[in-house]
RNA sequence: GGGCGCGUAGAUCAGCGGUAGAUCGCCCGCUUGGCAUGCGGGAGGCCUCGGGUUCAAAUCCCGACGCGUCCA
């Protein structure tokens, strides 16, 4: 496997041998001619527990700083940290590596690194080992990746593989002055995200504490390097791909019993206080920790399985050392312990995640949030800490903003958010425990809750097992978790359909034509043009520059006329961009390839178009300022009349909010502010106005157009804009609704847009007002006062409709005939379903009654009621009633209803009704 | 982006084609020296909204709105 790639003259020259893994027969290199293993577990265990391999020791801030100085002192530019949601990308939510910042534009050679070479320090979130996290000494959410980068093309080469490996060498030897002997480099080719390459990875004494990818291939159906069951091909560009654990240099430098102890000492110190777990831990629970990390080191620990089995491999192998202890007793004091790691863990990853404003949510990376907010949560009662989440992070915060100053920009926000969620989840918790109690009542004492009702608590109602069983248990009804619990979840979201993109077609002819020149951006207010066609298909036509403005960044199409040979006049539907190549929908007419053609744009639709487009941006400034620097747009149609943008917020945006907006908008309007178009440089562009700028999509290439609104707002976009923010007019905001748990929409007007809509809803007020007879301004008072008084007269025909049953009572009963001793009424009524149902009810309150009613208000009603003593089923003498009266009906032993949609039959109806009844009694 | 669940009295929920219910809370009596309590009575519902099916819809169907939750 790529074997030649690995004999590098700085292995030769500096003693290294190659040798092949006793144990995992993989091939890596060493100083230590007597090497058995690859020093990567489980072929080795970790030796640097207790015994640390740095001439000193290094807390986080001293080791990021000595690697980035390190890399400057030989040439390196240092780079600031990209954020942790990866916005520019549109294929991952979170930054997993420091290579992901400079993808997919620098690797794939479209735009320059920032620099070359680079380094960085990049923290990184990945989820992956999530359940692994506390309990298995090593694993972390969240994590700083130290790189140096470096891209090579075939103009300039930097430097490759030698340089590289002595970098690191000299990195681990000689600043923190480790024994060469105890590094092994294993050669294990790495491949990902469409790319692949030659890599070592450099093992310290067991510990992976980094990696050296040499990406130079990509995937390649039809290439002839084969790897990993994929074929690639090289490429023209050579990326060094390094990647060196910040945290894991840190913990072999102090010699720690576990990862998180070497990272946060003083946060973990402050919080055993917090937990009651601070007593001093004895040399036997020392012991436990450290073979417990010497064995997680091994393994994953991500299912409760597992957990189990490593608890028991522990106490054995501590059985053999000497130290009896049941696994048991392992789980009692280990428990506790590992979810104050977690616990750490966690508040790290979400300090990162909300400072970098991220707003949880129920889908996308916003679920991410709360999924951690939620476990940190339940880590924190487990744990009966007598603190809030808030005050956990304020104090993680404190600790990280030494150095991430950027974080404590959010803080209040943060705090709010947070404070918002540890709600929600105690409501969530209480209508859970609710929706068990009953369940368990329902099943009564010594049953078993079902899977499939667990499997439904968890999934449409957010209840983990755990917490069924501590509600359930105590009312005495058994939980049974069978042990592949999730992952029969996961079959439940198995059978959802995966949506695939259908791949556009697009014509080679088409391909090949050249970028077309785009007036609107060199004369935005160029209401003509003349052209040559470069490509006429059916009804599509490529001209060679265009003032039609396509589709794109949430503004509509231009539409507009082209006039061709002997002055036909043609229409343009719309206009479409691939690639560069606008491409013109046309009807009414053809165009030859070579016609000279005029065209005209529908100008009043593009100038809507264009306030629209400025009037989104404005909006958006607008809302970051009245609500927070954590709404980002997620998306945006301008229309002529109605336009809308998206944007994340963690709660409903309430009416005042939304004048504040308003308002706010309209005085940046009024300012009449310049509105700058700019062509930068992407790097340029990122560093002067940073990733806000990535508003809309994620614009590909190496220069980008930024419109800038003075100190206002600053956006990456291509679409049309007006010079002047006063040229925009009025904006009217409309209403604002959640699209979704953490995006909002808000839909506004602007221009003569704008004037309509408060034309309109001047209309619907005064038509409002005319009805009720009242002056606009009464309009409130009014509405209130009709509804009240509505309320109070549908009571009082309630009581009326009694009131006129009990005065008829008395007639009917005085006409009804007696069969046996029966008194049967029959009569026909001017009345509704409901009142002939009081009546009823009214008549057979007097003993020995058969009441028989009806009434052709609304077609034929029936309606048969019975005294308690009279036996008799007013059901089956409605429903043979109601036949007669073509239609049906039914009802209880004592009284029925029925009826037809013909009022004529009624009469009939009642006859029926009558002789049924005879015949019943008699 | 998708799956699942839920919208009924101030709160929590039952009802799931046939005159809208329970518990708690609220109001008024009675019990008591007063309170806790106990007993009796009462007020309080656009059954989220809009269509459809039906003689009849809170209930069934479709859609919208609102909320919760899980997955990627």
């Amino acid at each position: 496997m790529l074997e030649h790639e690995y004999q590098l003259a700085y292995f030769q020259k500096n003693g290294f041998h190659r040798r092949i893994c006793t144990s995992c027969k993989m091939p890596f290199w060493s100083q230590d001619a007597a090497r058995q293993s690859c020093g990567d577990p489980p072929c080795a265990t970790y030796e640097f527990i207790g015994k640390p391999v740095t001439k000193r020791k290094y807390n986080l801030t001293e080791m990021r700083e000595a690697f980035l100085r390190f890399h400057e002192e030989r040439g390196h530019k240092r780079v600031a940290r990209y954020p942790v949601i990866a916005r520019w990308r549109d294929d991952i939510y979170l930054t997993i590596a420091s290579i992901a910042d400079f993808q997919p534009h620098v690797t794939s050679g479209v735009v320059p690194p920032p620099a070359n070479p680079l380094c960085i320090s990049q923290p990184c979130i990945r989820l992956n080992d999530l359940d692994s996290v506390g309990k298995s000494g090593r694993h972390l959410t969240c994590f700083e990746m130290m790189a140096h980068h470096v891209f090579n093309s075939p103009e300039k080469e930097i430097y490759w593989k030698d340089r590289t490996v002595e970098l690191c060498h000299e990195f681990l030897t000689k600043t923190l002055g480790i024994d060469g002997k105890l590094i092994t480099y294993k050669e294990n080719p790495w491949s990902g995200g469409g790319n692949a390459g030659p890599a070592v990875e450099v093992l310290v004494a067991g510990l992976e504490v980094a990696t050296l990818v040499f990406m130079n291939m990509q995937l390649d159906p039809q290439g002839s390097i084969e790897l990993k069951g994929e074929t690639y091909s090289l490429m023209p560009l050579r990326i060094v791909d390094t990647g060196y654990g910040l945290e894991r240099l840190v913990w072999a430098s102090n010699g720690a019993e576990n990862i998180y102890e070497a990272l946060w000492p003083d946060l973990l110190k402050q919080w055993k206080h917090l937990a009651h777990l601070d007593t001093q831990p004895d040399a036997r629970l020392q012991a436990i920790q450290h073979e417990v990390t010497k064995l997680a080191g091994l393994q994953s620990v991500d299912t409760n399985v597992k957990l189990i089995a490593l608890r028991a491999e522990v106490a054995r192998k501590l059985g053999a050392k000497g130290i009896q202890v049941t696994p048991e007793e392992l789980d009692r004091q280990l428990r506790p312990l590992e979810n104050l790691y977690a616990l750490a863990d966690h508040s790290r990853v979400l300090a990162f995640m909300l400072g970098d404003g991220i707003v949880p949510s129920n889908v996308k990376g916003g679920y991410l949030a709360r999924l951690l907010i939620r476990r940190a949560l339940r880590l924190i009662e487990e744990l009966r800490m007598d603190t809030t989440l808030v005050q956990l992070l304020d104090a993680q915060l404190q600790a990280l903003s030494k150095d991430f100053p950027e974080l404590r920009a959010n803080r209040d926000t943060m705090m709010r958010i947070v404070d918002l969620e540890t709600e929600r989840y105690r409501e969530t918790i209480e209508k859970g425990t609710r929706l068990v109690q009953a369940e368990a009542k329902k099943l009564g004492k010594g049953a078993t809750i079902s899977v499939d009702k667990l499997l439904e608590l968890y999934d449409s109602n957010g209840l983990n097992p755990e917490i069924v069983k501590q509600v359930a248990e105590p009312m005495g009804v058994k939980v049974e978790v069978p042990d592949d619990f999730f992952s029969q979840v996961a079959n439940r979201h198995s059978s959802e359909k995966r949506g695939a993109k259908a791949q556009e077609q697009v014509p080679k002819e088409l391909k090949a034509l050249p970028k077309t020149k785009l007036v609107y951006y060199e004369n935005p207010l160029q209401k003509e043009f003349d052209a040559v066609v470069l490509y006429a298909q059916g009804k599509e036509v490529v001209l060679d520059q265009t003032a039609f403005y396509p589709e794109g960044g949430g503004q509509p199409s231009d539409s507009g006329f082209l006039s061709g040979r002997e002055n036909a006049l043609l229409d343009v539907t719309r206009a479409d961009t691939k690639d560069g190549v606008v491409i013109h929908t046309v009807e009414g007419g053809k165009l030859r390839k070579g016609d000279v053609v005029h065209g005209r744009v529908d100008w009043g639709k593009r100038l809507a178009h264009t306030r629209a487009h400025t009037a989104t941006h404005i909006t958006l400034a607008a809302s970051r300022r009245v609500l927070g620097n954590h709404v980002w747009q997620t998306g945006a149609q301008k229309g002529a009349d109605v336009s809308r943008i998206d944007i994340t917020h963690f709660k409903r945006i309430t009416d005042e909010e939304m004048r504040q907006i308003e308002t706010l908008a309209n005085m940046a309007v009024m300012e009449d502010m310049q509105v700058e178009k700019l062509w930068l440089d992407r790097d340029e562009a990122e560093k002067k106005f940073g990733f806000q700028l990535y508003q809309g999509g994620i614009p590909t290439g190496k220069v980008v157009r930024v419109v800038r609104i003075q100190e206002f707002d600053v956006e990456c976009c291509g679409g049309t804009h007006v010079k002047h923010t006063a040229e925009v007019g009025p904006i009217k905001l409309l209403r604002a609704e959640p699209i979704q748990d953490g995006v909002h929409r808000i839909e506004f007007s602007a221009g003569m847009a704008a004037v309509r809509r408060f034309q309109e809803r001047d209309v619907l007020i005064q038509k409002a007002a005319e009805t009720l007879g009242v002056t606009p301004d009464k309009l409130p008072l009014a509405a209130e006062r009709f509804f009240t008084e509505w309320r109070q007269l549908r009571k009082q025909v309630e009581e009326l409709t009694e009131l006129a049953a009990a005065g008829r009572k008395g007639k009917l009963l005085a006409q009804a005939q007696l069969v046996g001793k029966v008194k049967l009424v029959v009569s026909e009524e001017q009345a509704t379903m409901e009142q002939l149902l009081t009546l009823a009810g009214e008549l057979v309150k007097e003993p020995g009654v058969v009441a028989i009613l009806g009434s052709a208000k609304e077609g034929a009603k029936v309606v048969v009621a019975r005294s308690k003593d009279v036996d008799l089923h007013a059901g089956e003498v409605v429903r043979e009633a109601s036949k007669a009266a073509g239609g049906g009906g039914g009802g209880k032993p004592e009284l029925a209803q029925g009826g037809g949609p013909d009022a004529s039959k009624l009469a009939e109806a009642l006859q029926v009704a009558a002789e049924q009844a005879r015949k019943r009694l008699g």
